[in-house]
DNA sequence: CTAGGGTTAGGA
DNA sequence: TCCTAACCCTAG
């Protein structure tokens, strides 16, 4: 078997080289995975996916994906927060994720897929990035994008407008920029270096050689032993260098691999995915499961970081966040004052505030702003101390209502009316739990 | 929190 | 007056 640092190195140069996905999975075919994986493999990997995006170019679920373990691996690697050209390009990523289902909408599509879509994107995917240690994704550009497709929910003016931009162009753009900076501050790969040591070795040598492979490889056994750390080659960053890019270099790796490991986070007993005894041989290693790269490490508790959307491997919407594992997508504290406390009986609804802009508002302008979910309280006391309780305004429910309901119990199953409720905050501000429920049991009846 | 029975508003 | 959708109550 090929020494595992050999075999990272082609790796890298393999993986670096222009040459089409199809070609380089063959040559990958052909060598064992190392394990672990190096961070700066599983990082060149990553670049790797996101350049096959560009050259496709689909940008998707699983370009965000790819957007997002870079920044883990780079942070676990200590190098501070993502530089801007990364959280621009997951910012660039995100819109177009969302307002390519505005391009691409069927005449019998409402809008359903792109209310899907930001629900998936941005009130589960973003909002989660928000929360968690990724939080330095969450750049002002995103902050602001995020506000644009919440209000776009909500505001046919908006999603004219965002159908109307060319969100894909400058999501390209993004990660076009991106990747040079990150290929420009990785340096050439290591073999290339190798390579022009050992050519420099050769023509100071002079005589006596007779050009044999087994000659060469001598030369480079000895070359490493002599000068064995990379950051003695020319124009190779340096460790410093190589921490500030967010990567450990191969030197990191040998010593993970040897067992050495001091700055890792802890790797538990190297176990994991991709920690398994042997070298791993995978057939296709740029459609490979992102999940099977996403752990920079196994045994650390992650409480808010979920960043892999085992649905999402594919990069196929509609079936992403939010299924199965019935995370709470709206998440922890969800101060907006849009919600209302669907246990508070002894409030009535504002006249004025009912009704709902999308339905009663003929001019789009109108629907710019929410009404706010005003109530006053009337609660009145009887004599017999118990408290008068005004029923809410009946409200009949919108198609939206409706259909959102109706995939949504397609998706999450009947009877999960709360994480439903939370998977659209927006769609579902002027209903309770039990009002889905009960708006189920009306519908079913009329099967 | 949900299920299921009860109540009520509003339209035919 | 009847029917139904929307809303409320409460046991588990």
């Amino acid at each position: 078997m090929l020494d595992p640092r050999i075999t990272s190195w082609i790796l890298e140069f393999v993986l670096r080289q222009p040459a089409e996905d199809w070609m380089a999975n063959e040559l990958l075919f052909a060598l064992p995975l190392p394990s672990p994986l190096s961070p700066r493999l599983k990082k060149i990997l990553l670049l790797r996916r996101l350049s096959s995006d560009l050259s496709r170019p689909s940008l998707s679920a699983r370009t965000l994906l790819s957007l997002e373990l870079i920044e883990e691996l780079e942070r676990y690697a200590g190098a501070g927060a993502p530089s801007n050209s990364l959280a621009a390009a997951y910012a660039a990523v995100a819109v177009e994720c969302t307002t390519r289902f505005l391009r691409e909408r069927s005449d019998d599509d409402h809008g359903e897929d792109f209310f899907d879509a930001v629900n998936r994107i941005w009130n589960c995917r973003v909002a989660d990035l928000e929360r968690s240690e990724a939080a330095g994704l969450f750049s002002p550009a995103l902050r602001e994008a995020r506000r644009e497709m919440e209000e776009a929910i909500v505001n046919p003016v908006v999603r004219v407008g965002l159908t109307g931009r060319d969100t894909k162009k400058a999501a390209l753009d993004a990660v076009r920029v991106y990747l040079e900076e990150a290929e420009k501050e990785m340096g050439p790969p290591y073999l290339e270096h190798l390579a022009k040591a050992v050519c420099e070795e050769w023509m100071s040598s002079g005589t006596g050689r007779d050009g044999s492979v087994v000659e060469l490889y001598e030369m480079l056994r000895n070359l490493l032993a002599s000068q064995g750390e990379r950051g003695r080659y020319e124009g190779l960053p340096d460790g410093n260098t190589a921490k500030s890019s967010g990567l450990l270099g191969f030197d990191n790796y040998e010593d993970s691999v040897l067992g050495r490991d001091k700055d890792a986070p802890e790797q538990g007993a190297g176990k994991g995915p991709n920690n398994d005894d042997d070298a791993i041989a995978r057939p296709n290693l740029m459609n490979q499961d992102p999940s099977d790269l996403e752990h920079v490490e196994e045994n650390r508790e992650r409480a808010s970081l979920s960043f892999v959307d085992k649905g999402t491997k594919d990069g196929n919407p509609g079936t992403t966040t939010c299924v199965g594992d019935k995370r709470d997508c709206a998440g922890a504290p969800k101060p907006s004052l849009m919600d209302w406390n669907p246990t508070a009986r002894t409030f009535e609804w504002d006249e004025d505030s009912i009704e709902s802009p999308s339905e009663n508002s003929p001019d789009p302008s109108n629907k710019l702003h929410l009404p706010s979910a005003k109530r006053r309280e009337i609660s009145l006391p009887l004599e017999d101390n118990k408290t008068f309780v005004k029923r809410r305004r009946k409200k009949k429910w919108s198609s939206l209502e409706e259909e959102t309901l109706r995939k949504a119990v397609e998706r999450h199953g009947v009877g999960n009316w709360k994480f439903i409720k939370s998977c659209h905050p927006e769609i579902f501000k002027d209903r309770t739990e039990v009002d889905l429920k009960d708006k189920w049991r009306n519908m079913i009846r009329c099967i």
